[in-house]
DNA sequence: GCCACTTCCCTAATCATCTTAGGGAAACAA
DNA sequence: TTGTTTCCCTAAGATGATTAGGGAAGTGGC
């Protein structure tokens, strides 16, 4: 396979990404992650259903059975008005730590 | 405390970091990614000693015991020609992983 | 009809890594 | 001599991923 490993702590933030877009069944999050990262961003299945559900069960996510394109049988989970709210706190989370990381890595002196 | 806690997985990243920028002890890399991050980046001592250990013995860093500024005993950390290499590939992972979380991220309408 | 393949869902065992929660010693200040 | 800071370290627990299964239902080739 060519795509890394996401960042352990970022799965909930890119869930809940891929289905503000609009509702998707499990598998079609996966898809849409992987498109959308260029084949960068590879989720395990493993990983997606436990999240999946834990997102539900905090009332971030809401599904419904329904059918997927190709005629199988899917769970369609679309974002809640509390999920929304999560999103941005997590984008937001996000954008801070990856400005302090940059503020890191980007030194090359010593300043004490 | 202000600071958030880092992502799992970027640990290894700002030790390496941290110590190529000068040789420096354990306690010292804790305040030296608290400076840089201008106190965004807060590290447990219970992740930063263990790390340092399992770095020394993947031969990334060398250690030697010393005095510090401040008249302690210290273990000073130096990064090894290994370790450089590892810092960079470490880097340009992720850069990449930004990159492609930045995709995902940005994106407001769907290709399919 | 039958078989292989794909799409979709799910769970259990394991592993990696971090937090929490300790403990200890030595220097310095009051 | 007591308390605080600086430094080191380890063990237990939680979290959150990977690995490795299994199952069902549609589609297409033969």
């Amino acid at each position: 396979m060519s795509g890394a490993q996401i960042l352990p702590g970022t799965l909930d933030l890119l869930i809940l990404k891929a289905v503000s877009l609009g509702p998707e069944h499990g598998y079609g999050v996966l898809q849409r992650l992987g498109q959308l990262s260029k084949g960068e961003l590879q989720i395990e299945q493993g990983a997606l259903y436990p999240a999946l559900y834990r997102l539900e069960k905090q009332g971030l996510v809401r599904s419904e059975w329904g059918s997927s394109e190709n005629n199988r049988r899917a769970k369609f989970y679309a974002l809640t008005a509390a999920g929304r709210g999560r999103l941005s706190e997590e984008l937001a989370s996000w954008e801070r730590l990856v400005e302090a990381m940059e503020q890191v890595l980007r030194s090359k002196a010593l300043a004490r």
